[in-house]
DNA sequence: ATAGGTTGTCGAAGCGCTTCGACAACTAAA
DNA sequence: TTTAGTTGTCGAAGCGCTTCGACAACCTAT
């Protein structure tokens, strides 16, 4: 393994000189420059990542928790995760990737070891057993959801609570009166991950003002609890004509069993869907839908680290606006 | 931040005493040990990780290469890495996340910083770039996936020739005769991401001896394309009763279209997925499908990294033996 | 010509840990 | 009782880097 030591003997100059070289600390002379360089490469010359932490005590490494349950919007995370990735590469940095197993104890370790710079906590609950740590420490952090109280913390999220009035808005100017929310599982719910109760109250608010009906049913997905959500929606209110799915692992099932009824999309009832786009496009039928911003969140919880690792940026709380994209799965509400 | 300096003094014991508590490597009594335990836990202490990797060059990091790409089989690729960083944990190491954007050059960066002791690579070519860097390291690395040439490489992957194989005897057995197989889009062939052709080889050479006639067309996930392909499969051979899915995002629309013509599955046609359980079952029809084993795979790269770094441990290719699901997609032929 | 500033380079200290050799204090065998 | 081994502890060196202060060499304005 090639040392700085050894470049700069290979360079003829001494090792501070390098170290200059690579980090641009101080003003080094065209010459020494090049001559540095290019030991450096011919060396094949790798800084080594422990000795830089020790003397730097900076890692250049940026920790990503991540749940350890897939039984949740799985698409989303992975594109937040390689989103996170990308990003940090391009500022330098390198993702260290945690499960939520370890829960708060995760926190101490990153946090006690230096073995991260920041980290970045999805999977945000209300009351967030480790948000009281993240607060303590000096280490910068960036939650990617909402927790209950949130001073002191960045946090960036959909507003998901814009998103539920946005999709009642469309339900609205299309006609529709009476509309079903297809929510997440209950453990989603039980758990208090926010996101779920604030598109709710956001939809249910806004449907007030229009005069549209909700009715809300939790569901978990795939095929049978879909079944069974449905057919009791249908019995409670058999003039439901619009529905809002948030749990991706249910829209494939419901516009099943919607065709198998001989209900058809969108002219006997619209559907709109809260998923990533790929999802929409690649549901058999092509979905009206409100995007979930996975790149962008990811994005933008790197750059807000960076600018906390650099001395600028503030605790803030981000909302990203919801876009609502018309496609196949919904239409004007059938003229009873 | 606490120091092993500081825990040895509140200890009464010297640092290497610590350090030695810490590690196990020389025998300690048992009040030393209880004492510096009782200190460390007092003061809080975490050992600095860079400092650690810099006197004993190991980082206790395992590096896992993601694919940039989110075209394919995402929630199997999130499910092996919260599998890899799940065991990586219970062996005491941490997981750097690592995207296929930078290629060799990640490799070089990591072998040469030392920043992680050895590596997983996903989403693995023919021939990928990254192999000859991979066999000239000592660095221990595990492929999850199935390189052309395997020599001095460890290898994982589900058997996907034995995959082929028992998607056709299960539709032969159930008296099929005209079998269309759903591959990968183009890209993946193009790619030359050995596992589409492995499973092809595999199926097709089985039917052979089964005396089923196959016909094989890639497609890009979603509806409209997998209509295309529908039509143009069933324009060439009407008679075609079964099906073997490998692209997950064809599925749901193959499913949708069938229903929609009129075919009912099982009852007129069988369909076989290739995909992990969850997609299966929670499918608008319960799909017999053969599983993909996110888990054990990245159960079995991780500790196979283990074995290696502990001297243990010999190149070597593991295939998974595929296991076949009946459910409720797959029936006996229709007699004509 | 001189004082005051820059600029470019170097040497040395030190980051927090692991690990080697040394050694005192025992124990067991001769 | 002596010798040889075992056990538990310590001190010191060193891992490869960053960074501080020092300083020679050169400017630029007086």
């Amino acid at each position: 393994m090639v040392t700085l030591a050894e470049v700069a003997q290979h360079a003829g100059v001494s090792a501070s000189t390098v170290s200059y070289v690579l980090s641009g600390k101080r003003s080094i002379s065209a010459g020494t420059r090049q001559r540095v360089e290019r030991s450096i490469q011919e060396l094949g010359y790798h800084p080594n990542a422990g000795a830089r932490a020790l003397a730097s005590s900076r890692s250049n490494i940026i920790a990503l928790m991540i749940p350890l349950r897939t039984d949740m919007y799985v698409p989303v995370m992975m594109e937040i995760a390689i989103a996170v990735a990308t990003n940090a590469r391009i500022h330098g940095y390198d993702v260290l990737l945690l499960t939520g197993e370890e829960g708060p104890d995760a926190v101490r370790r990153v946090t006690g070891s230096g073995l991260a710079d920041a980290m970045i906590l999805m999977d945000v609950e209300l009351d967030d057993e480790r948000l009281p740590l993240l607060r303590e420490t000096d280490q910068p952090s960036v939650l990617i959801g909402l927790p209950a109280d949130t001073s002191g913390l960045t946090c960036v999220d959909l507003d998901f609570g814009a998103t539920g009035a946005l999709c009642a808005e469309h339900l609205a100017i299309l006609g529709h009166r009476d509309i079903a929310v297809i929510g997440e599982a209950p453990a989603v719910y039980e758990r208090h991950t926010g996101f779920a109760e604030r598109t709710l109250d956001g939809l249910r608010s806004r449907s007030r003002e229009l005069g549209l009906r909700v009715l809300h049913r939790p569901c978990e997905g795939g095929y049978d609890a879909m079944a069974v959500t449905l057919a009791r929606i249908l019995d409670e209110r058999p003039g439901t004509t619009g529905f809002v799915v948030q749990n991706e692992s249910a829209v494939e099932p419901l516009l099943a069993l919607l065709r198998q009824q001989g209900r058809a999309v969108p002219e006997d009832v619209s559907v709109i869907a809260i998923c990533p786009d790929q999802v929409a496009t690649q549901a058999s039928v092509r979905l009206t839908s409100v995007a979930i911003p996975a790149q962008e969140m990811g994005r933008y919880a790197v750059e807000h680290l960076i600018a906390k690792l650099e001395g600028r940026g503030k605790d803030e709380v981000v909302l990203i606006a919801p876009e609502l994209t018309v496609r196949a799965s919904t239409g004007p509400a059938p003229t009873a």
